[in-house]
DNA sequence: AGTACCACCTGACGGC
DNA sequence: TGCCGTCAGGTGGTAC
């Protein structure tokens, strides 16, 4: 889910749902997900507005709560979604609720509450206090290259890291570095121009075809990794099984034979 | 700077 | 059936 491509749905979804709707309460179930924030000043801050202009920074989704100079982030953790509902079906682990006077609601639902849904006063000063990184898709090749040469770390876990370039998870780290034919332990600053060049092309690609795709695995191209992203099974690409390697406590899945490690040997 | 680990949370799954 | 460990797409903090 909650990863550049999925965000990207969510702020279509809440575009095409939500926009230009008096919100006659907020609800929070959960105060844990305003960081430190509180129920009134969110309350106090949407209370007869509505939701206008939306923008997305890497896996962030801000909205404008309009007519004022306020917004408010999403940001979805691990098990974060949005639901435009009426009534009140779908309702399980709703944690923040937007309700619009004409009876319809705008959920935000997280089992685990790794999510967050705070009010900031706008989008700039969020993304540098939070010291993100360029957006993955509107990152210029020169800036790519440039991360790429200053990091003597791993690409994993560089791509991971959302102050170098933000958006990319542990799941499309995978199958970026899958297309690319990189293994996830190669050294950034050990590529060549041509494999900088493969890599920021299939990063972009793999993003527009997720998003193209709804971000549903399942409609994604046959050989893409992330469909069959577990050990025992094998690559699209040569049949060879899937192996994992564990990075930072979380785990890189890729393919031994299509990715070698230049590193070794 | 890079890496390793824990914490925050809940749910799903496999083995016994 | 229950219990237990492990794993899961997030970030933030600490320690080396």
């Amino acid at each position: 889910m909650p990863e550049l491509p999925d965000v990207e749905i969510y702020k279509r979804y809440l575009e095409s749902t939500s926009l230009h709707q008096e919100i006659q309460r907020t609800v929070v179930r959960d105060e844990r997900l305003l960081k430190g924030t509180s129920p009134e000043t969110l309350q106090k801050r949407a209370k007869g507005k509505s939701l206008n202009a939306t923008r997305r920074h890497g896996k962030y989704l801000f909205v404008s709560l309009d007519p004022s100079s306020a917004w408010v982030v999403f940001h979805f953790g691990m098990t974060g979604d949005l639901k435009y509902t009426q009534g009140h079906s779908d309702e399980d682990y709703a944690r923040v609720i937007f309700e619009f006077t004409n009876g319809h609601r705008l959920l935000f639902r997280d089992s685990r509450r790794l999510g967050a849904v705070i009010p900031v006063d706008d989008p700039e000063s969020f993304i540098a206090q939070k010291k993100l990184g360029p957006d993955a898709l509107a990152i210029e090749k020169a800036d790519f290259d440039q991360m790429l040469s200053k990091s003597r770390g791993a690409l994993k876990p560089l791509f991971m890291d959302q102050s170098a370039i933000a958006g990319i998870g542990n799941l499309y780290t995978d199958e970026i570095l899958f297309q690319s034919h990189l293994h996830p332990g190669i050294r950034a600053d050990k590529l060549e121009a041509e494999e900088r060049t493969r890599l920021y092309e299939n990063m972009k690609s793999v993003l527009r075809t997720a998003i193209e795709k709804n971000a549903d695995p399942k409609q994604f191209p046959e050989s893409y990794l992330i469909p069959r992203r577990r050990t025992k099974l094998s690559c699209p690409r040569c049949g060879t099984k899937i192996e994992r390697l564990p990075f930072e406590g979380r785990s890189a899945y890729f393919c031994p034979q299509c990715q070698k490690n230049q590193n070794e040997e």
